[in-house]
DNA sequence: TCCATTGACGTTTTT
DNA sequence: CGTCAATGGA
């Protein structure tokens, strides 16, 4: 069989990998390296030459762009339908076992998922239930425990909490959320991968026919899997099953979120016969760019080595400009983009990368004061909105009205009545006899103990709910979301806001009927036997909407960081490259590794750049209302000096910039920075102390004996020290 | 029940 | 400084 067309387009190392024999095999791909090439071609090499079933193949991603993408790709390069293949993010995959399995797992048939806000809102029901004052015990660190340790693979009943009252404390919000969940059929998105697990754990039957089928699977961005992913993996490839996996050790930065970069070097351990293989011919940077960033990453330790290289051209010098201030590195990256477009490129061209998303806001304001198009990634997504969400609450009382989270949202909305005094009622109710919110309501009502008024109230919203589920029961999907927002009145909810914002509420309430009406049940859905509601809701949570726009927006692309990882833009911009913002101080003063993480951010951040890379920072940055002095990223000076050009030399820290509309701050700074003051040392300079270690002098404060001085510490960050006594040497 | 004021807080985010 | 959520008076 003629298999060049698999293989033509591919170099050497990609071309290994692709046609590798079967085993275990590690791909480490190089930023721009064609990494979704070699598994959309190796999927197709396992088909056509391998003759491997498409059904005993599985390739995962994190994203849902992700695995659209290699299906799409598949599809193209094969030419046949990519239905039997099972391609999907982790948490797809997952919820699709566990719709098939829900009974081995003890879930109800219409279980539905919990997303983050929901989840947030119901872990701070508990707490404040459990009597637990919220300042002390804030729900979002309870969160984060519970999803850390769901990650970890950890039930209640495996976490250890000897004389430690935190970790007993949300260890008993643990549990007590997942009889929350349980009683109202729910599913949080670390749980759909707990589960799945525990499929595999406790049904060896189920474990083994997968293992049977499933030969192959495929892993993409295998740097971000977490634990328990790996542990998933590792029980469905068993001692037969092939595992290729992609990766880049030096572009894991979800290390923070539970990713664990050391599954890279596990992998190498568990299957000691992988075949490693290098990609690191780079077809997207110039030959500068990659220098950079290959001499920034060599910073790190511990890598399992790579250095990207490119036949292309060696292209301009990394620019780099020191503003004043932030606004005037807004300004001078706004005047860039405007030079650009000028030149005949297009604004989509261009992206602003920073860490932070406030860092957004000035780049907007600059932008739209020149009228230049943007866009700003990572907003709210559709599914996310307020009023979609209460519309999906409402839908999902249809589905299963013991929904607490989804009761909670809308019993009173809109207005009908039912205050917080009831419904506080009907949580005690509901706690002490173990009872879902719906069930209480129901008790509640026939043994009359509500007051009338509560009492017609309530009713009526039973009711409602029992009107529509009787109504509703036959609809079309569309019918149903319709005939939800009829019935519930829910637009009054909003009747009060500013037009412009109702009117879009109303407009996004339209485009979920749409989107109902466009739905089509995934026969896989359809096999587990769900309704189209259920599929509906469930598509909500797991896909909540596009986070990242599309191409025909002709738009400057505003992003973090994080949110860059995988595009790619001709023109690119980091913004904020200062010690304390980018690495961030808490980066800083970690000692686990985080800082490698952020100079793997920052890896990250530069090779998006095709063409031209431009880094910049402020001398002075407003921060949290108060004005910091900061010195450039060390990620700075990791790069060669001669890769690098200056648009403005550095030592201009020397000569604080100060906004000509703040008079008072200009004289107040002016004053303290006249020469003939008897300070040793100059704004910028070099210094040493004995205990921190060398910094730079950012500020003074006061006079004579009572002068205070601002170092910003290589190590130890910035510190006020009191001249007199600090015993500072310049360097 | 609603709205306005006050106060706390401040890294990154997909599923 | 800016945002968001909680609180308390009308």
């Amino acid at each position: 069989m003629d298999v060049s067309h698999l293989l033509d387009e591919l170099n050497d190392a990609q071309r290994e990998a692709v046609t590798a024999p079967s085993g275990h095999v590690l791909v480490l791909a190089g930023a721009g390296s064609g990494k979704t090439r070699v598994l959309v071609h190796r999927i197709a090499w396992l088909i056509q030459v391998e003759h491997v079933s498409p059904l005993g193949i599985l390739a995962v991603t994190f994203t849902n762009k992700a695995a659209g993408e290699m299906r799409h790709r598949t599809g193209e390069m094969l030419q046949i339908s990519t239905r039997p293949l099972w391609i999907g993010t982790f948490h797809g995959i997952a919820h699709r076992l566990l719709r098939m399995h829900h009974r081995e797992v003890g879930l109800p048939e219409g279980f539905q998922i919990l997303d983050s806000e929901d989840q947030l809102r119901l872990i701070r029901r508990i707490i404040r239930d459990e009597g637990l004052d919220e300042t002390h015990w804030p729900s979002r660190q309870a969160q984060w425990f519970i999803n850390a340790r769901k990650d970890e693979g950890q039930r209640p009943k495996h976490i250890e909490h000897n004389d430690h009252p935190v970790t007993a404390t949300w260890t008993h919000v643990y549990q007590r959320y997942q009889e929350y969940c349980h009683r109202g059929g729910l599913v949080d998105f670390a749980e759909l991968l707990l589960r799945a697990h525990e499929l595999w754990l406790e049904q060896p039957e189920v474990l083994d026919h997968y293992r049977k089928r499933l030969q192959h699977l495929l892993i993409d961005e295998f740097q971000d899997t977490n634990t328990i992913q790996y542990a998933w993996l590792r029980m469905l490839a068993g001692k037969s099953g092939n595992v290729f996996v992609v990766g880049d050790d030096d572009q894991s930065i979800y290390g923070w979120r539970g990713a664990k970069v050391e599954n890279v070097q596990l992998f190498v351990r568990d299957y000691p016969d992988v075949a490693t293989i290098r990609l690191e011919q780079n077809y997207r940077s110039t030959g500068t760019i990659l220098n950079a960033a290959n001499a920034l990453i060599a910073h790190n330790q511990g890598r399992m080595g790579k250095k990207l290289w490119t036949a292309g051209e060696t292209g301009k010098n990394i620019h780099l400009y020191a503003a004043y201030n932030e606004q005037e590195e807004a300004r001078y990256v706004i005047e860039c983009i405007k030079r650009w477009i000028d030149g005949g490129r297009k604004p989509s061209d261009a992206a602003i990368l920073y860490r932070t998303t406030a860092q957004s806001r000035l780049f907007e304001e600059y932008l739209l004061r020149e009228s230049i198009p943007y866009r700003v990634y990572g907003g709210q997504r559709f599914f996310e909105r307020s009023e979609v969400k209460d519309a999906l609450a409402y839908l999902r009382l249809l589905n299963n009205p013991n929904d607490d989270a989804a009761i909670e949202r809308v019993i009173n909305k809109p207005t009908r009545g039912i205050g917080e005094k009831t419904i506080s009622d009907l949580r005690l109710q509901a706690r002490e006899s173990g009872l879902s919110l719906w069930q209480a309501i129901g008790e509640s009502l026939k043994q009359g103990v509500l007051a009338s008024r509560a009492a017609s109230a309530v009713g009526a919203f039973v009711k409602l709910v029992s009107d529509m589920q009787e109504r509703l029961a036959d609809f079309t999907l569309g019918n149903q979301i319709q005939g939800v927002i009829d019935d519930s009145n829910l637009v009054q909810a909003y009747e009060k806001e500013p037009s412009e914002r109702r009117e879009t509420r109303e407009e996004n309430l339209r485009e979920l009927v749409n989107a109902a009406d466009r739905f089509i049940l995934p026969g896989e859905d359809a096999d587990a036997g769900l309704t189209e509601l259920q599929s509906f809701l469930s598509h909500a949570a797991l896909e909540a909407g596009e986070t990242q726009g599309e191409a025909w927006d002709d738009c400057v692309q505003l992003m973090t960081m994080h949110s860059a990882k995988g595009l790619e833009f001709p023109l690119v911009f980091i913004a904020g490259m200062e010690d304390g913002l980018f690495p961030h101080q808490r980066s800083i003063e970690d000692a686990g590794g985080r800082l490698e993480e952020e100079r793997r951010l920052c890896y990250v951040g530069m090779t998006r750049a095709r063409e031209e890379l431009c880094l910049s920072y402020a001398e002075v940055r407003r921060m949290h209302g108060s004005e910091s002095f900061s010195r450039p990223s060390r990620f700075i000076e990791e790069i060669p000096e001669e890769l690098i050009e200056e648009v403005r030399p550095r030592a201009a820290i020397q000569r604080p910039y100060v906004p000509a509309s703040r008079s008072q701050a200009r004289d107040r700074v002016a004053r303290t920075h006249v020469p003939n003051q008897a300070w040793p040392f100059k704004l910028g300079q070099p210094v040493v102390h004995k205990k921190f270690g060398e910094g730079t002098v950012m500020a003074f404060e006061g006079q004579g004996d009572h002068t205070r001085v601002q170092v910003n510490f290589d190590q130890a960050g910035a510190k006020w020290l009191v001249l007199a006594y600090a015993g500072l040497q310049a360097a």
